[in-house]
DNA sequence: CGGCTGATGATCT
DNA sequence: GATCATCAGCCGG
């Protein structure tokens, strides 16, 4: 029953930015949680660049940013709004400030762990959304700066099932840099977040 | 269903 | 003091 998630490898992640946040849509993120697995399939992800207005690293290294500087595949987690923590996936080489937001999952393991941490009465409400997502796999604060390539519990797995079509969009809630194309997300998953007017495609 | 509003507190200027 | 990479709840059609 249980399903084996192979574990992805730094070297197997692309090193652009953007690339990688085509490329995780399909892969597994994966939590074990004492004795829980919390898992699933990523299903929308945004790519933060240098040189982008919206990006935590627009202005440089502060207090909180550090983590979207290290090596492609690290944990880069920030409290918004004072309330909901938000996963990024760091990218690129050392010293470069970008990162891949993780914004909605399609559950897979631990599913009704994940649908009742995150507050979730419908199921596909469980991992829709950036804030809903970290709270049903109990991503934290203390998880900035976890090597997600690495063998802590919290990691990158390779797809289980190849991902369908990917749209194209523009990312959701910023107000500069907001027309650039750079949300990623599987055609026609329920699990993607935003208005249905979005997510047609 | 879509659109709007208020809550919320860490971070940055 | 201003700014949010959000969300739940409420309202109208």
């Amino acid at each position: 029953m249980a399903m084996p998630i192979r574990r992805l490898k730094r070297s197997e992640l692309p090193r652009e930015t953007v690339a990688l946040a085509k490329f995780l849509v399909g892969c597994m993120l994966v939590h074990d949680f004492g004795a829980a697995r919390l898992a699933g399939r990523i299903v929308e992800t945004e790519a933060y660049l240098v040189g982008d207005a919206a990006s935590h690293s627009y202005r440089g290294l502060t207090r909180r940013n550090p983590s979207m500087f290290l090596a492609r595949g690290h944990a880069y987690v920030y409290i918004s709004y004072g309330v909901w923590p938000m996963l990024n996936v760091s990218s690129n080489e050392a010293g470069v400030g970008e990162a891949v937001l993780i914004r909605a999952l399609e559950p897979l393991a631990g599913i009704e762990a994940m649908r009742q941490a995150a507050g979730a009465e419908r199921p596909f409400d469980t991992a829709r959304g950036p804030g809903r997502l970290a709270r049903a796999m109990r991503v934290t604060l203390s998880h900035d700066g976890a090597d997600l390539c690495g063998p802590g519990p919290l990691f990158l797995g390779a797809p289980l099932q190849q991902a369908g079509p990917i749209v194209t969009a523009t990312r959701i809630g910023i107000t500069k840099d907001a027309d650039r194309p750079l949300r990623f997300f599987e055609r026609g998953n329920p699990h993607v977040s935003g208005p249905k007017r979005l997510i047609s495609g």
